[in-house]
Formats: C-alpha cells, sequence, structure tokens
DNA sequence: GTTACTGCAAATAGTTTGCATGGAT
DNA sequence: ATCCATGCAAACTATTTGCAGTAAC
C-alpha cells in the first residue's frame, strides 16, 4: 500500500472520530495508524497490544477494545469470529468484499474475492426487509497443504 | 417433526459413535436424544445443560461440552460463532443449507436457504484445492422490526 | 479387567467494567 | 472548566482441563 492510501485512511478514521463527537486522543490515532499500515490483513486485539507494548507506544489493552468496538460499529473495521479463540479484525478497505476460507487443521486463513455473491444477498435481505450491514461468508474444512498431509 | 424423524436422527448418532469408537453412554445418548428433539433449531451448550438440569437428567456440563465438540467434528451438529457471547450450534438437518439473518439490536436470528450459492461456493473450493467441510453464510445488521424503531 | 468417560472444581482465555486520574474540547 | 477517555486491576463469561472415581466394552 502506498503512504497516499496510508494517510487517507487515517484521515477517515479521524473523520469518523470527529463525526461521532469522539475525542481524537493519542491513543486513537495510534490505533488508527496501526490499522491503517496493516491494510486489509487481519489482526486481533492482543496482537495490537503486542505491537504497541514492544514499541513503546503508550495504549491499554482496555483502549484497544473500546476503541476496536466504536470502528466496528462504525464499519470502517470488521470483526470476524471464527473458532472458539479470540476475534479477529480486518480494516474494511473501502468495502472490496471477500470471504474466508479458514483451515480447520493449520487455521490459516486464505481469502476469495465475495462480489458475485453480493446481489443475490442483497435480494434476499430486501425480500425479508433485514436491513444488512456486513455479510461475511466462511468455508471451513482443510486447506490442501493439511489436506494431502491427512491422507497419512 | 414426527417421532419417526426424531428416532432416525438418535440412531444416526449412534451408529457415528459407533463409527468412531465412541462409547455409547447414557450421557451421550441423552444430549443426542435432546439434539434430535430440537430439529435444526439452534441452542447453546448452556441451555442443554439447563435443560437436563431442570428435569434432573444427569450429565454435566464438561461432558456437554465435551460430546458436542465430537459431533461437531463428525458434521452433525454446526457450531455458529456470532457475535462474542457464546457460541450457538444446530443438528445438521440432513444437509439443508442455509444462512443466518444476524440482528446486532435485538439478536433474533432468521435463516434463509442458502442453496442457490452452494454451488458457486463449491467451485470456488475446488479451485483453491480447499476441502470444504462446512459453509457458512451471515448477514449481519437491523432485522424489521429494529430498524423501523430506530428511525425515532 | 481394561480403558474410555464422567463429574467436579479449578484453570484458562478473551474480553469487559468500575473507578480514580488525566487530557481534549 | 467540563466531562469524555484512559489505565489499571478486578470481574466476568464461556469454555477447557486434571484427576480420581465409574461404567462401557
Amino acid at each position: 500500500m502506498t503512504s497516499r492510501r496510508l494517510a487517507d485512511r487515517e484521515r477517515l478514521i479521524s473523520r469518523f472520530l470527529q463525526g461521532r463527537r469522539l475525542r481524537a486522543t493519542s491513543e486513537r490515532k495510534a490505533i488508527a495508524r496501526e490499522i491503517a499500515a496493516r491494510g486489509a490483513r487481519h489482526f486481533s486485539a492482543e496482537e495490537l497490544v503486542a505491537r504497541f507494548r514492544r514499541r513503546g507506544t503508550q495504549v491499554s489493552r482496555a483502549t484497544v477494545y473500546r476503541t476496536l468496538e466504536h470502528l466496528v460499529s462504525g464499519g470502517l473495521v470488521r470483526r470476524l469470529s471464527f473458532g472458539r479463540k479470540h476475534a479477529l479484525y480486518e480494516g474494511n478497505e473501502g468495502g472490496a468484499r471477500h470471504g474466508h476460507l479458514i483451515c480447520l487443521d493449520c487455521g490459516r486463513i486464505a481469502e476469495f474475492t465475495s462480489e458475485p455473491w453480493q446481489r443475490p444477498l442483497d435480494s434476499v435481505a430486501r425480500r425479508r426487509q433485514f436491513q444488512a450491514r456486513a455479510i461475511s461468508i466462511q468455508v471451513f474444512g482443510s486447506c490442501r497443504r493439511c489436506a494431502t498431509r491427512d491422507l497419512s
């Protein structure tokens, strides 16, 4: 990602904070910067905390969780709750829709574009008068690597 | 559901236990019976525990979790992890595929048939050489009732 | 008889929350 | 000056696990 787009994303989050009358604290800006830098890659709350800690940036775990909450409810970040462990998050990169292939053996997660399913899903939502805010398609199974290994 | 089909489902689970060399204990049979009785309705682990407790059936929480684990990994039951709270489960009624519309305001969950998306999803999986075991489509947003109320 | 299964209670893991202090508006 | 946001640590919730006793095979 170019630093141009990175700055764009940061600005987007600043605007979001303003719009919601949320204060632009240094902690929130640090979180915004960190998420922007990760692009569309997945991350856990704990990963953010660890990264800040390693780097000496002062942001507590509680603040990370509280800020993610805001960003998710505002649609700037998606929360992915697979499996039984921690939730994963991903920046909502301009709405590029994708689903996830989740390997139950090794935990690896791959993505595929779910663009083709967007329209039919929208139509289901419309029919039910359901106001869709986020759509998530998950396929659980074994990735190529693990499926091959399983043959042993 | 007829008691005929209910018996079918119980038998299915018995066969499953045998197939995996798992002992057919009274606890596991009680759980199988309970899940069969619920048909395709959603339930949480805690709900099962509570139901057993209320009725005086002797099945501990640990056993409920351990048994659900087996059934999920065997594909007889699906685990649905929405939101941040407890997981929900549903009997895998002969593979009738459906997705979920999850209301973020009131928590209500509605279903829609995802049959039409099965084939294209299969083809994505094939292309990636991903061995799919379960597919889950979730749409988060506001149900009709809550969307209307939100206008206030 | 052997070995898997169960129940209990304690341990985990991730996340949330109350409260006093500090900082943005 | 006001009052929202932060940090800390304690609280919570759902789930998992170690271990000793019990029951299925």
